[in-house]
DNA sequence: CGTTCCGTTGACCTCTATCAATTTGTGTGG
DNA sequence: CCACACAAATTGATAGAGGTCAACGGAACG
């Protein structure tokens, strides 16, 4: 809630990014780094449970998650929330406000958020001299609009025990895709309320899910997160089909 | 179903567009006009009930909607289905299987569907040599992304009775921005177990909760769809922002 | 060492799903 | 123009999933 709690810095040069070597990412060429780099307007940092983008706002800037974890959703005036999706590093957020001026969604950190900062100005250059990355950022809409399919797919058709163990897989996936965690278990940064607002539960009606597969031995709670002990079977309760995360563009 | 009822044709010329004189589209320059001629393959006709997009395919072709509507979905094996969007004049359909390979999500035709086919091969230099037109074809994905964002948000935290109002209230309000059904009490070619798959309820459900809206003379049932007696009154039960629809590209 | 956050549980109740007919509207062939 | 066939809307009865309320316990925090 607290905006206060981002800072502004310049840290990570483009040339050293520490996301863009790992295989998940597409190959970049020196023309588009040196570009990215000029685009890069600074870094942002955000403490666990501050917001980085406030729904109703117009905050034009456009972010990539460098590190840590956050969420995306939006809130019913009486308070009543819908957690919309996840952001890990690589992802692209803002573009909405960017393009249409006032955000239509928050985003709050669940973890300490790493972001890089491009400057909205200079969008237009982007389209303009480096078609490459613009097909990319386009890419990267579609991809999200590809994980709104299945989330609504979830919330709409799916049962409890489905919904979460389809939640709880495709999260640990996309974590390893990206090494977060490197190669322990994986750990995720949420709580059982934020759980339910995403699955569209109450909160006692996902604890009580969640037990279920606790009980199976497929997760376990644990300092402040969730730990995932067995994603195959996971993967099974959900039955999705899970595609194989394809290389993917880092902007 | 049948994707034999589908039929290709070529009538329109992008000089006659019967779309981009609305008013809700922006102007276009010249080359852009040029270039989009060029990108245009053809035409694709789809009767009601044929299935334009087969999730699982691998149907490169980007299309927009010309006139007629539709709808987006997806199904998990078992046959459940939901409904993640619908599709009129206007609409880009295609992005993600042309982007990623493939399809996702099926479209199908709610009405006579009239398409402009475009030529994936093209799109490549559309990002070259028509930045304009590139940063559309982004605009036009956040704004579905935005779209989903408040159906998911429906279908997670609001009630059965708010859902099926917000759901009427947007397609009559979309259906009204692009002149479909004119000045007349506008009327959407839906049935109650679509309605159904799309607010994620039964449709036993699904009718007693259309029963209610109809009993407080909101809507009415007949001739094979909804007709939206007092739009009003629907977003007041919503209780949603429903932002003014913005001037928009069109491709 | 109290406070706060978060997971956990049991009791109870409501909303929604399911089942099973029935009615109404539309299209078709006779 | 009528009878039949089928699609779609309705309705009542019953069961089950999930919501709400209220407490309690453990772990992290100041």
């Amino acid at each position: 809630m607290n905006e206060q709690r981002q800072q502004a810095t310049r840290q990570h040069t483009c040339e050293r990014c520490p996301l863009r070597p790992l295989p998940i990412f597409r190959e970049f060429a020196e023309s588009e780094l040196d570009f990215v780099a000029s685009f890069k307007k600074g870094e942002l940092t955000a403490e666990r449970g501050a917001s980085v983008l406030i729904e109703g706002s117009h905050n034009a800037h456009l972010y990539t998650v460098l590190s840590g974890w956050g969420f995306r959703y939006k809130m019913l005036r009486d308070g009543r929330r819908q957690v919309l999706n996840y952001v890990m590093p690589g992802d692209l957020i803002g573009l909405q406000g960017t393009l249409m001026g006032e955000m239509q969604h928050s985003v709050e950190a669940l973890s300490p958020l790493l972001l890089c900062v491009f400057e909205r100005s200079k969008l237009d250059q982007l389209y303009k001299c480096h078609p490459g990355l613009a097909f990319d950022i386009t890419w990267l809409a579609a991809r999200e609009e590809q994980m709104l399919d299945e989330n609504l797919l979830s919330v709409g058709r799916r049962t409890a025990l489905e919904r979460a163990a389809f939640l709880i897989a495709s999260l640990t996936m996309r974590a390893k895709a990206v090494g977060l965690n490197g190669n322990a278990a994986v750990g995720l940064p949420i709580t059982q309320q934020l759980v339910a607002d995403t699955l569209g539960l109450s909160l006692v009606h996902t604890n009580k899910t969640m037990r279920k597969l606790a009980d199976r031995g497929l997760i376990r709670w644990r300092d402040r997160g969730c730990e995932v002990l067995d994603l195959d079977r996971l993967r099974d309760i959900a039955h999705s089909e899970f595609p194989a995360e394809t290389k993917r563009p880092l902007v």
